[in-house]
RNA sequence: GGAGAAAUGGCAGAGCGGUUGAAUGCACCGGUCUUGAAAACCGGCAUACCGAGAGGUAUCGGGGGUUCGAAUCCCUCUUUCUCCGCCA
């Protein structure tokens, strides 16, 4: 969440940024609601300091009184001390209500987008920035993926299904090979570029989607284990970030830099047609993500770094993609600037999401209480970042469907060293 | 799953109702001494909020309670350890 700070220093400024992503939304009276309730928690809390600081004054005398033996002027206090008790016990439950009130609007409110972050509602008003990689032709109709599939016996949808549910593939054969290829060559890369690998819980409390901001928000996403309390996750992204919830790190510890496979699990409620078909969108998928803790003065610098990261391992499997700067209406809640990266599908004739590249800046160190001490050991919220580098469904898809050709489906070199098979065949 | 024990500062570890925000040791930082280092000695060393400051408040796993007063007593939750059972 934004700081009460960011609010008092540079409120002008936010508000102008927040209307990118929610033109209709009337920030500037939340923001004074929030200033407002702050007024008031410090007034109540003065008060309620200084009525607990007499009450502590009382105590300590009866205490005296008592060891002189002067039980009766003891006695005396005590009508006072309860008095004191009963009007701060109020204070602090009014206290209690005033900071509920304010948490509840800075909960709900999202990340103010960077000043570069386009205007816009959806992702019509994304801005394409770049377009690279290695465009393939075909002199035969090529066919989408879960066509191919099929006929090599690659994934089997219904397996799944019936198993659980739609959104549930089964790889099979060279299929899971082909996945379990992908994995490692993501992990391979990131480790080369400095990312120290985990692999995290799958499972995670309630305090950890708070840290990240997937909860209270978005927990409709989330798959919730009522019994146990615990959500699986969305995203190696929440786990990950969530080593560094109330943490102080020290300077010299930066820049933390981790990379994690995990499966990520997500109910996707309300999505429909063409976008779910075959791996285009699914309830459980595989995914190496990247994550990083920076300076804030490095954390724009690091979201660069890691834009370059992806555009290398696109570049290296040989795939038309482009980048996106996402407008204020596509940002995810916690994002002050995000890049998508989309890679285009042949057969679908349509670019599909394979990667997001977020800097989230102080919003979600704020609530997971990262912080570190500089040299002057001030303690001040560090920045955080992550990226999927990659998202595996849509990657497959889209390698079966450029690679395909006639009579089998080619396999691009970078992933020859991981696999028994240079190529599919039927 | 059953039975017990425990949770205190960066770590170790006292304290079990009244100047205890917390002894002591180690670690760490500054200084004296030394050609330099070690040793020794002196001093400092939690976090958050309010306050210009003096200072105040809160925090001894989390939450609640008893009391004028709780690290200390009670309830509850969580975690860890030991034993038994079960099990990849």
């Amino acid at each position: 969440m934004i700081t009460l700070s960011q609010i008092r220093e540079q409120k002008a400024d936010l508000i102008e940024r927040y209307q990118k992503r929610m033109a209709d939304l009337d920030v500037e009276k939340l923001l004074d609601q929030v200033l407002e309730l702050d007024e008031q928690r410090k007034s109540t809390q003065q008060k309620m300091d200084d009525e607990l600081a007499e009450a502590n004054q009382i105590a300590k005398q009866i205490g005296q009184l008592f060891k002189e033996g002067k039980q009766e002027e003891a006695g005396k206090m005590k009508s006072r001390a309860a008095e004191l008790k009963q009007s701060s016990g109020s204070l602090k439950e009014s206290l209690q209500k005033i900071e509920d009130q304010q948490r509840e609007i800075l909960f709900h409110l999202p990340n103010v987008p960077q000043a570069r972050v386009p205007k816009g509602k959806d992702d019509s008003d994304n801005e394409i920035t770049e377009e690279f990689g290695t465009k393939h032709s075909f002199s035969f109709e090529p066919k989408p993926h879960w066509e191919l599939a099929d006929e090599y016996d690659l994934i089997d949808f219904e397996l799944g299904v019936k198993i659980s549910g739609a959104g549930f593939p089964v790889y099979k054969g060279k299929g899971a090979k082909l996945q379990r290829a992908l994995i490692n060559f993501f992990l391979d890369e990131a480790e080369k570029a400095g990312y120290a690998e985990v692999i995290p819980p799958h499972l995670v409390n309630e305090a950890s989607g708070i840290g990240t901001g997937q909860l209270p928000d978005k927990d409709a996403q989330m798959y919730h284990v009522g019994e146990d309390g615990l959500y699986l996750i969305p995203t190696a992204e929440v786990p990950v970030t969530n080593i560094y919830r109330d943490v102080i790190l020290k300077e010299d510890q930066f820049p933390i830099k981790n990379c994690a496979y995990s499966p990520c699990f997500r109910r996707e409620a309300g999505s429909y047609g063409k976008d779910v078909r075959g791996l285009n969108r699914l309830h459980q998928f595989d995914k190496v993500e990247i994550v990083r803790i920076e300076k804030p003065e490095n954390s724009d610098a690091a979201l660069e770094e890691m834009k370059s990261h992806v555009q290398g391992l696109l570049n290296k499997l040989g795939l038309q993609s482009r980048i996106l700067l996402l407008c204020g209406g596509d940002l995810g809640f916690a994002a002050a600037v995000t890049y998508d990266f989309e890679v285009y599908s042949a057969a679908q004739e349509r670019w599909l999401e394979v990667s997001s590249v977020s800097n989230f800046e102080s919003f979600q160190a704020n609530r997971l209480k990262l912080r570190y001490k500089n040299e002057d050991g001030k303690s001040t919220l560090a920045h955080t970042l992550n990226g999927s580098a990659l998202a595996l469904p849509r990657i497959l898809a889209a390698l079966l469907e450029n690679y395909q050709q006639e009579d089998h489906i080619a396999i691009p070199d970078v992933l020859k060293p991981y696999l028994n098979f240079d190529k599919i065949e039927k």
